[in-house]
RNA sequence: GGGGUGGUAGUUCAGCUGGUUAGAACGCCGGCCUGUCACGUCGGAGGUCGCGGGUUCGAGUCCCGUCCACCCCGCCA
């Protein structure tokens, strides 16, 4: 049976205590996190959210303590009444930081018994993810998860803090809503006062930030959920929190002196420091030398371009894939990382053989090393290629000597996407990644559309992002080589934030979802509401979005968005804890006047 | 939608080319132990081999289907 809690009252956090607190009569409440019992003497280890302390039962200090802790299992949660005693020299635990002191139990009061549970309650666990999410409450005790729960309140807090500073208003905007133009396919609510019309949860607070800029709230953000149904990875949750900011008469550089001190700050709580300006990227820049818009910095192997080499460099193949359109790419593999022929062959054929770049058509046709050396440059000349084109590729590539050039022959767009997964792989095969670097980019100039696989037009962001003012010509002429005012953040290769200057004039948006084919009744239906609201006095505007579970998995060093949300979805969007979604009584459906049909 | 890996005790795993009673470690339960902190030590309990079907004298093992978890592609900022 367990005991009450009656009058007691803490006085102090388990793992609070130190050297300084020895003669102090102190309360403690906690989970029992392991017990010794030496048959005279008992130790408790007891945890509580900020650490863990030992208590010692002896019953010579008192008889009923001793035979409670006797009875202690693992997880129960007591009430420890004693005293702080400071630790003989040689029973001290330097592991732990309370490890000079130890408590000298007076009374245990057993508030709850527990059942064993299914995983030790620890750090260092093996145990399947399955049955981490199936027993959240169990997980989130163990002290790694804790830190990271505690890290993620400090990262919003200093997040409404600085925003609060800047003179940003905190205001919510509505869950049931209307579906919001981000092209991810939506969580639906159906409604039962209108049968047959459904609500949309937002996949961003898009829209409303834009309308709350008309209404004059001047700055305003939000610590935003947003829900999108699409499948999902390890950096993807069905419902994620944005950080989601506007700001009225804000240029590109506006948002970027807003953006960078806040992420400093973020930073800063782990106890890193980060330079400004971060640097800048066009997209352009970003695909031609790291093959990706999210590029990872924390290394250097840009790619270079080596088509000219590569034409003239007299092998057969190659010269007829360039003529057709294609260009060659290179990326330098450093000698010192010492990787074997084998290996490079086993990563090129992993790569390149349909597993990553399937969309890449790539073959290890086109595909081409060469080692800096004067032996390799040889072999490669008695095989009829030019010796200076080949001296200079490897010149071009910025390959040092013994230095292996790995390059590719492809079209541009499966190229660089190819080179920068490639890249990718190659850094982190050779250990170039430094695991210990924030690495910031802005990367900007974004292409404002692009084709989706039927050759329509489609927004790269949001149908309401600007264009730059130059390209505004481009709209008519030549629409997919118009840029946008539009920037993301990148940290470590992953999307940390983006967001764009929007248009404000309803007549460049009605011409903007014209060049989308999107129909004035089309147009009228969904954004209808958005289009009159531009009409009355609506004044320049922009903003961002930052991915909060993102950040706050980089800055604690998890590699799954699952360990830094308390109540996370598996990759099928179930909620193994309470069995989430599941069917519900007929009668429901029935109020909704919905049919459900069954496979 | 596609590909990959996995599912055997509470947990993590082993279990070969099908063949006696399915094992180990940790955990759990009991005994002993007054300075442990991964306590030690002696003993014990614990199994729908994910689920359904099939092949076979015989299936944890082979075949088919299905479910679940994780990773990746598509999709998604």
């Amino acid at each position: 049976m367990a005991d009450a809690l009656g009058e007691l009252k803490r006085t102090h956090y388990c793992g609070a205590l130190r050297e300084g607190d020895v003669g102090r009569p102190v309360t403690l409440m906690g989970w029992a996190a392991t017990r010794r019992y030496l048959g005279g003497v008992v130790f408790i280890d007891l945890r509580d959210r900020e650490g863990i302390c030992q208590v010692v039962a002896r019953p010579e200090v008192s008889k009923e303590a001793h035979a409670a802790a006797d009875r202690v299992r693992g997880e129960w949660v007591l009430a420890v009444v004693g005293e702080v005693a400071k630790r003989s020299a040689d029973t001290v635990n330097v592991k732990i930081p309370t490890g000079a002191v130890e408590v000298l139990a007076r009374e245990i009061r057993v508030l709850s018994e527990a059942r064993t549970p299914p995983f030790p309650i620890e750090d260092e666990i093996t145990t399947s993810e399955e049955i981490r999410l199936k027993y959240r409450y169990l997980d989130l005790r163990r002290p790694r998860m804790q830190r990271n729960i505690a890290l993620r309140h400090r990262v919003t807090m200093e997040v409404r803090r600085y925003l609060d500073e800047q003179g940003f208003y905190e205001i919510e905007t509505p869950f049931l809503t209307k579906s919001t133009p981000e092209g991810a396919r939506d969580y639906l609510v159906p409604s039962r006062v209108h049968h047959g019309s459904f609500y949309a949860l937002p996949q961003s607070p898009q829209i409303f930030k834009q309308i709350l800029m008309v209404a004059g709230m001047d700055k305003y953000f939000q610590v935003a959920r947003c829900f999108r149904d699409e499948d999902l990875r390890a950096d993807r949750q069905p419902e994620f929190t944005q950080v989601d900011i506007e700001m009225s008469y804000p240029r590109v550089e506006t948002i970027v002196d807003l953006i960078e001190p806040l992420y400093q700050r973020l930073v800063a709580l782990v106890g890193v420091e980060v330079r400004r300006p971060f640097p800048r990227l066009t997209y352009a820049e970003a695909m031609e030398r790291y093959g990706s818009d999210k590029p990872d910095l924390r290394f250097g192997m840009p790619i270079t371009d080596v088509t000219d080499e590569m034409r003239t460099l007299g092998l057969d193949t190659f010269p007829g894939l360039i003529s057709a359109g294609a260009r060659a790419r290179a990326i330098v593999l450093p000698a010192s990382g010492g990787v074997s022929g084998t290996r490079l062959r086993k990563i090129n054929e992993e790569l390149w053989l349909g597993r990553i770049v399937a969309d890449a058509r790539a073959s290890k046709r086109n595909l081409f090393s060469l080692k800096s050396t004067d032996e390799a440059v040889g072999n490669l000349a008695r095989k009829g290629a030019r010796e200076s084109v080949a001296r200079q590729m490897l010149d071009r590539a910025g390959a040092e000597r013994d230095d292996t050039v790995l390059v590719a022959v492809d079209e541009p767009g499966p190229l660089a996407m190819a080179l920068g997964i490639l890249r990718l792989e190659m850094g982190r095969a050779l250990g170039l990644v430094d695991e210990k670097a924030y690495r910031f980019v802005w990367v900007t100039h974004f292409p404002l559309f692009e084709r989706d696989a039927a050759g329509h037009l489609q927004s790269v962001n949001h149908p309401f992002t600007a264009p730059l003012d130059e390209d505004l010509p481009l709209l008519e002429s030549d629409p997919t080589r118009a840029r946008a005012q539009a920037y993301d953040v990148v940290l470590n290769g992953t999307e940390a934030g983006g967001g764009s200057i929007r248009i404000h004039d309803s007549g460049l948006q009605a011409k903007v979802f014209r060049i989308l084919s999107l129909s004035e009744e089309e147009t009228r239906e969904r954004f209808g509401f958005f289009i009159e609201a531009l009409q009355y006095g609506t004044p320049p505007h922009g903003g961002i979005a930052l991915g909060l579970d993102r950040i706050v998995m980089i800055l604690a060093g998890e590699s799954s968005l699952r360990d830094v949300i308390a109540f996370p979805k598996t990759a099928s969007a179930t909620d193994l804890m309470s069995g989430s979604p599941s069917p519900v009584r007929d009668d429901q459906i029935g109020d909704l006047g919905i049919l459900v049909v069954r496979k």
